[in-house]
Parts: structure tokens; C-alpha cells; sequence
DNA sequence: ATTTATACGGAGGGTGCCTCCGTTTAGCAA
DNA sequence: TTGCTAAACGGAGGCACCCTCCGTATAAAT
């Protein structure tokens, strides 16, 4: 990569670094606050860039994001030598350890935003524990009575174990792998004769 | 609640129940196809409605997708019932654990979103994990040499610690409570003397 | 001082959000 | 059946955001 090939390159402008860094600066604070959502336009507007500028930097949201979180990585890499350098050493651990938190709330706002989608009451949670649970329990229920499976797998753990099936899955296609997984597991339910 | 008060209350015009349903569906298809983020016009649209008769029977984009998740949880219980009655018990678990799956694809739907802005390259993952080994393993480093912390822990660990800390905690104000977890396990991670 | 490759900014066209209100219609009663 | 009216409908409208495109400004090079 890099420049080669004779033709002396131009050097970058000194604007272009400068309005960069004050993209990266205004996303950092923007995306901490909690919102991955925030609108570019606003973090532009924080810069004191032309929203034509943002683009041109990070042409998507995902490129300004992997921008910011590559930024804080590197800053704490950084921070770790100096802590090293200046603190005893338990104290410097513990400094450091702390200073992490922030850069997980980078990552954090998204998980919010996931999450205030998935919470909805905690009462709809409750109810559509116990209907799930029933209905396990009563398909269980039969099975065991049948001589079928064996009896020592309480319905909340079924439940669990399913719904770790399916997180497990990366993004993608993932019914298939998932359907798979439970006809194996169902089969380890089975009480082998003999 | 309900409706008491003598004042013979007029019925619930059909029109209204049968849209109702009909927005239901449609948002169930489109959010099972894996998208949260879809346009609420455009199940309006699907559902053959005004937006406006959507945003009358669901304010809110949440209150479209409770509703959506609670009738496919009513969905299953009955499916649980009616399986019981006429299927061999193993056959009708593995039935009823199947049809499931269409359920968690609605949640998944958000998951994915969120994994999409996570996700980034995956050459900036192990970057940035490198340096966070790299940064916590020099630290560590230091204070093990000392004799302060025991050296039973290697970065690995505790990175992932760290992580399962912050992640293990709800939304809202996190930091805090995440800060004084960090206090404690280092606390931990000291040598007693004597 | 002049040239020119680079970068800048923001207008513009498109979409989605949500509200508001004039129009339509289902239910009821005479 | 007809008329009345509460209830529900639909979509225009105002606002915000997305992203692109291109005329203008300017830093680097000569």
C-alpha cells in the first residue's frame, strides 16, 4: 500500500487532518452520551464541519464509528505505558482498569438502544415467561410420563438452554443451525433403551 | 379499568378490529424479516392502512413491537395445547421447540442490528484486543513483579472479567456500580500479607 | 504570484417521523 | 330505512435526517 510509484504525492492538507480530528473528537463525545442513533448532522454541526465534510471523512456511520473506537483503543494503549511509568504499580493497574469504563460506554450506547427496544414492560417479560414455561412444562409433562425422555430437566432450564441456543448464533442465517441444535438436544432428552 | 358506569358504552367499530389485526400481521412479517429499524410507514403500507390509523392503535414504535411479540407468545401457548392433543409427546416437544425459533427471530431482528454497528471489521477486533492484552499484560506485569498481586490471573482472564462486569449490568447509570465492581475484584486480586 | 490538486460547505431531493383535522362510516335508534 | 353521531379513517404537512453533488475556497507546490 502506501505511495509509491514516482509522482511526489502531495502532501495532505493541513485542514483536512485538523477538521479529522475534530470529527473524531465531537463523534467520541456524541456516541458516549449514549446515543450510537445520534444524527451525523448534529455531530458535524458539534465539529463546526459542513455535513459534506463528515462524509467525506467516514463515508458511513459504521466507518465513524470504527474511527472513534480505534481512537479510544489506541489512547488507552498509550495510557498504560505512561500509568507504567508514573504510579505504583497496583495504583497504576487499578487507574487504568477505571479509565476502561469509558471506553465500553462508546460500545454501551448501542447495547441501550438494543435494550430499550427489548424491555418493553417487565410485566410483558413476567407474563411471557410463564406462558413459555407452562407451555414447556406440559409438553415435558407427557413425554416423562410417556417413558420417553428422561425426567430430570426442569422447564427453566430447557427454556434457558434454548434461548442460549439461539443467541449463540452469530447474525446471518442462523434458523437452519438453530434448528439443528434443538433436534440434537431433543435427541439427548431421549432415554436410550437398555 | 374496563367500562362501568351505566352509560351503555358503544361496541368497537368493526373496521378498528379488523385493521388492528391487520397491522398486527404485517408488522410481524416485517420485523421477523429482520428489521426493528423498518419504517412504520411502510407496514402501515403493507397492512393497507392510513399511518394515521396506524399511530392510533400503536403510539409508539415499542408499543407495535409489545403487541407483535405478545400475540406470538399467545400464539405458542395455544400451539402448545393443541400439539399435546394430537402428537406422540416427543414429536410434539420437538415440534412446539421448533416453532419457537420463528418467535426469537422477531427479537432477533434487533439483535442483528445491533451486531451490524458492533461488528465493524473484524481486523479492528483483534486489533484492538491485542492492545488491550498488551496494555492490562504490562500492568499486570508490574504488579506481580512487585509481589502486590498474585500471579495466578492472566490478562486474558481478566479482560474478559472486566468485560462480563460492565456487560452484566442493565442500562441506566452503570458506571458507578461498574467502577466499585472494578475496586473490589482488584481488591481481590492483592496479596494478603502474612 | 500563480497554478492546481484537494478539500470544503451546504443546497437539494428523498425518506421517515408524528400530528392534526376534515372526511367517512359503523353502530344505534326511531 | 333513515338519520344521527361517536368513533375511526387517511394523508397532508412540518420537521429532521440521510447522503450526493458540485461550485467555491484554499493549502501546497513551483
Amino acid at each position: 500500500m502506501e505511495q509509491e510509484h514516482g509522482k511526489a504525492t502531495r502532501r495532505v492538507r493541513a485542514d483536512s487532518i485538523r477538521n479529522r480530528e475534530r470529527l473524531l473528537e465531537a463523534a467520541t463525545e456524541i456516541f458516549s452520551a449514549g446515543g450510537t442513533q445520534a444524527s451525523l448532522e448534529a455531530v458535524a454541526r458539534k465539529a463546526g464541519v459542513g455535513i459534506g465534510t463528515l462524509y467525506r471523512h467516514f463515508p458511513t456511520r459504521e466507518a465513524l464509528f470504527e474511527a472513534v473506537y480505534r481512537h479510544e483503543v489506541d489512547l488507552l494503549g498509550e495510557l498504560a505505558e505512561q500509568l507504567a511509568l508514573n504510579n505504583e504499580p497496583v495504583e497504576a493497574l487499578k487507574k487504568w482498569l477505571q479509565a476502561n469504563v469509558r471506553l465500553v460506554a462508546t460500545k454501551k450506547g448501542m447495547i441501550e438502544a438494543l435494550q430499550l427496544a427489548t424491555v418493553g414492560s417487565s410485566e410483558l417479560k413476567v407474563y411471557s415467561y410463564d406462558r413459555m414455561i407452562n407451555a414447556i412444562g406440559l409438553l415435558l409433562d407427557r413425554a416423562v410420563k410417556a417413558g420417553a425422555i428422561r425426567d430430570d430437566v426442569p422447564p427453566e432450564d430447557l427454556l434457558r438452554t434454548l434461548v442460549g441456543i439461539y443467541y449463540s448464533q452469530g447474525p446471518g442465517d442462523w434458523q437452519p443451525v438453530a434448528l439443528r441444535m434443538v433436534d440434537v438436544f431433543v435427541d439427548g432428552l431421549r432415554l436410550r433403551q437398555g
